[in-house]
This record gives structure tokens, sequence and C-alpha cells, in this order.
DNA sequence: GTCTATACACTGATAGAC
DNA sequence: GTCTATCAGTGTATAGAC
């Protein structure tokens, strides 16, 4: 749709990759506008809202991107199982780094908004949502019952969300991979045994 | 060991719930001095190195309160399937209120300062791992073999970690609720089958 | 659409009287 | 140990020239 703004999409991915790394409050419109060398005169006629409306554009950035990225482990699998290991194993290697950029969660940004700022809130419910969603289909399609689907969905969201945020605070992967050794205990039976 | 230090006390009581509800950056010494009636020169007396040392404290006790109510959820259980369920649903039941204050994780302190703040994430680091030692032991005080145990610990960890955000996202403790009932599949079998 | 200068509230921190 | 006044710096945001 639009074809060419290059100063705004300078401004989202600079301000996408701060916000992940700092935080809403750790990163500063001053922050944004330095790094990614816009004006702030700019940066307020592409974002009259300011920071909040570049925070909602960023979050359903990240969002896309990590929807795409898990989209392409986990859809062309025929082994389930090996494919989440696989996708949470691929994302590990991300946090073996020093400086975590590629892939990172939007728990920070939701944990710091959600008793302040209500927009912020629902975009990052959105985005749980719809990464939840992904999965419970995906399982549902490889002949997981239905109900059982969604539960295992909210808990590997729920896995992931925690263990990068594990792997972050101790700068290592490793705590995902141990998640990615659990996966097979987890998608053993494809229901829940009338529990 | 110090006997009465009330201004002491009543600053980190006030800083640990603020940065609990609002992260490290989200909160700020004068709201702290505010919210605890305490004087700005009072504050520096006690903590001289100012906002970090505060979240140090702030972090510890945290880190304290949650390990004496996960032992007083666990450890006197003979059924650890459905103590880990009854522990989980009691922390649900705090996500359901619109200002969560009484259990936190420090998910969101680690996330914020693990890039910048060495110290504090050193803290963070910390409370995590003596949180997934006492799952650890727990599990295999109840036979659980070594090495599963250590990683059904770790998950453990991290699906509460990834389960209070995104209750804390979604302002309801149903996320949570649905990692109680999953718990069953997770603890089924005491070792890995091998695996 | 781009850029600079500036407003002005608020930040963490300190000095020094009491 | 307690409290107030104040500092220098930074925060978001705006006005208005170009």
């Amino acid at each position: 749709m639009k074809s060419k703004n290059n100063t705004r999409d300078m401004i989202l991915e600079t301000a996408s990759r701060l916000f992940q790394r700092q935080g809403y409050n750790g990163t500063g419109i001053n922050q944004i506008i330095e790094e990614s060398g816009t004006p702030k005169g700019s940066l307020y006629y592409h974002f009259p809202n300011g920071k909040e409306e570049i925070a909602i554009e960023a979050i359903q950035l990240v969002k896309e991107k990590i929807l795409e990225q898990t989209k392409i482990d986990l859809l062309s699998a025929n082994d389930v199982t090996s494919a989440f290991q696989q996708h949470i194993n691929n994302i590990a290697d991300f946090y073996d780094t020093e400086d975590v950029t590629e892939w990172l969660k939007i728990g920070l940004l939701a944990s710091e908004t959600a008793s302040s700022h209500e927009t912020l809130r629902l975009s990052c419910e959105t985005a749980f949502t719809e990464g939840q969603k992904l999965y419970a289909d995906i399982l549902k399609e490889h002949g997981y019952e239905k109900n059982f689907a969604q539960e295992l969905a909210v808990t590997i969201n729920a896995l992931l969300e925690g263990a990068t945020t594990i792997s972050l605070t101790r700068k290592s992967g490793d705590t995902l991979r141990v998640i990615a050794n659990i996966i097979p205990t987890l998608l053993e039976n494809k229901n829940n045994g009338g529990k």
C-alpha cells in the first residue's frame, strides 16, 4: 500500500529494536531520533501521537515478523513435535549472543504498559492471541483434539514467553533448549486422557 | 540484625510494589518518596547508591516472599501434581483483579535491566535460579529422576513466568489456570523415558 | 515533508541546615 | 537521622522557518 516512506520505516525499525531491548519506558524519543538519523520534526509529522503511536505500530511489526518466522518453522513439517523443537532451538541461538535484537517477545512491553497504557496493553494482548491461535491451528491440523490443542497452544505460548525472559536474563539460550527437550513429553498424546 | 528501621522498610516496601507494577524505568525516585512519605534526604541516607541499590534489595525481598509462599504451597503435599496445580491456581486468583500487587514475578525487572544494569541482571538471575532449585528439590523428593526433575523445574519456572506475563496482559488469571490444567500431562512420568 | 530551536515538566542526585 | 532547596540533565512535545 504505502509505496516508499523511507523515513517512517526507518523510525519504526529503529524504535522496534530499541523497545525490545530497553522496553517502553527505557527508550526515549531522543534516542530513536539519534539512532535513526531522523529529525524530531519529521518524527512528529509521521506520528502525531508521539511515542505511544510509534510503540503500537512497532508491536504490530514485531508480531508479524514473529508469526511469519513461526509459520516457516512449523507449517511445512510433517512431524509437529520435532518441528516445535527445531523452532525453539532456532530461537535459542539468538539468545546466546550479547545483544538480542533479532528475536524478542512482546512480554516486556506488555508488562510495562499493562497498568498504564491501555491501548498498548491491547496491542500486546492481540499479539499473544494471534500467536496462540497459530499454534492451536497447527496442532489441530495434526490431529490433536480441539480443546487439548487449545490448552497446549496456551502452554507453549507461555513456555516460550517465560523461557525467552529467562534466557535473556541468563544471557544464554540454554533455558530455551531445555524447553525444546520437554516438548515431546507435552505433545506425547493427542488428547488429555479425559482429564 | 537491624532492630527497627521503619523508614528503610517503608521505602523498600513501597519500592517493591512500584517496581513490580511499573518496572524499573517506569518508577521514579520521586514517586517512591511521595508514596512512602519519606523525604528525599532520608532515602539517600539509607540507600547511598540510589535507585539501583533500592532495586537490588527490592528484588531480594520479592524473591523471598515468593519462595516462602511456594514452600507453603508445595512442601507439605503428598501429591505433587495437585500441589503444583493448587499453587498455580492460587497465583491465578491474584491476576483476576485490576491491580496486581500481591504476587508478581521478577521477569519485568529482569528484561528491562538485562542489557543495561549488570548488578540488577545478576540479582534477577539468582532469583530465577533459586526458584528453579526449589522446584527441582521438591520433584526429586517425590521420586522424579534427577535430570528429569531438573528439566521439569526449568520448565515449570518458565511456564509460570510466561503465564503470569500473559495473565497480567489479559487482566485475567485464566492463562494460569490453563497451565495448572496441563501440569498432570507434564508430571505424568517420573523420568523422560530415555529421551 | 524536513528541520531547528525551544518550552517546560520531571529525572536522579547532592548540599547543607537542622 | 531528617528534611528542604536546588542542580544539571533529560523527558516529551510544539512552533514555526524552510
